[in-house]
DNA sequence: GTACAAACGAGGCATTAAGCCTCGTAAGTC
DNA sequence: GACTTACGAGGCTTAATGCCTCGTTTGTAC
């Protein structure tokens, strides 16, 4: 699907560019991921297919443009004090947004394609809103948490059993798991160590 | 792309059945999920793609039934009696799996396209191999974790770290982090609780 | 204001896979 | 040995990809 050359550059008008992505984001939740063509983001935002293979290589990219500035203000959760309460509300906000969000969907559909297309995982993992969101509650949480390792294993650690179950399982956490899964990593990272 | 109708039955001979589920697992190691077409597990197969048609409505409900069997066998682990022992070495397992195994590929590959198309998506969660393979583990630790929830919960927990990392950052956590969340895991769920 | 160049909408094109259809053939069954 | 069902082969319609060429518009240089 996608060759090697990137596109550089935006549209010359940014109103087209909006369309665009607008476009890319309905058919998303209108037809889903599959059925999303390059033909029908031009048709509905009314431009020539050729202006969106002159800009972006594949409708993922679009999509991930379309809905990362989304992302990352849907993900971003107000400071509070306390480090449990802090990713916890996190974490509410992680599952909500991926169940029932547009941008979520978008996310879900993106890493589904990043399983299947190289260029697309190595967009994704650049890019990577999730991480970043993440990394912006844990810099919070840091201070009352000295033994916190790689920024990087911490989120897996924090979302990656949110992220699973809305994967595998189109489910949301139940609270008080999402409390206690918090509570163990708060307690590991508070302390020296958790383990041998 | 999938229907409703579903297929019942196999091909009338368990050979070419083979050489069909054979031909798809080849094609994804050689081709990749993308580039992977009905067509091409045919003519790889030597056999009719009405043959495909006739028994399989998607290339991912092949690839499924091409590499459950692997899927399940790889990720059983032998039993050990330190419970933090046993599901470190599970966890390894799984990362090591997800990472370099063509079964654990095809699992990645499953789940990226059970984000795009929801016939996939209700096929992979009624196999739910992986779920099955923790399950196996987990049932082993409740002896002596008197506290452990819902199997699908304590699944979600266990292995969510691992497959999160493999599927965003094609990486493995790292033995002490995993050691660590286990032990996290194993605490909680044999004391009587370990949240508010 | 006029000249120029780049991007634009439109749509034609070759290529390719999906999924259905119909052939004639090869198995298994009674 | 007749019947039935699956089979391989491949033709077909439809539709998306990604490239191409047409005028035409638009923003900039003089």
């Amino acid at each position: 699907m996608g060759s090697d050359n990137a596109r550089i550059g935006r549209p010359r008008s940014e109103q087209a560019r909006q369309s665009i992505l607008h476009a890319a984001d309905d058919l998303l939740v209108d037809v889903g991921y599959a059925a999303m063509t390059m033909k029908g983001i031009a048709e509905r935002a009314g431009v020539g297919r050729q202006t969106l293979y002159r800009w972006w290589t594949t409708k993922a990219e679009i999509l991930l443009e379309a809905t990362i500035d989304d992302l990352l203000e849907e993900l971003t959760t107000p400071a509070e004090p306390d480090p449990v309460e802090d990713l916890s509300t996190y974490l509410r906000a992680l599952g909500r947004f991926l169940l029932d969000d547009p941008a979520g969907l978008a996310y879900r559909a993106l890493v589904g394609e990043a399983q299947h297309d190289p260029a697309v995982r190595d967009l994704v993992r650049t890019a990577d809103p999730l991480g970043t969101s993440a990394r912006a509650v844990l810099d919070r949480v840091r201070r009352t948490a000295p033994a916190m390792p790689d920024p990087a294993l911490c989120t897996a650690h924090l979302v990656g059993p949110v992220v699973y179950q809305v994967l595998t399982a189109q489910t949301a956490l139940p609270d008080t798991e999402l409390r206690a899964h918090v509570t163990d990593l708060v307690a590991r990272w508070s302390t020296a160590t958790g383990s041998a």
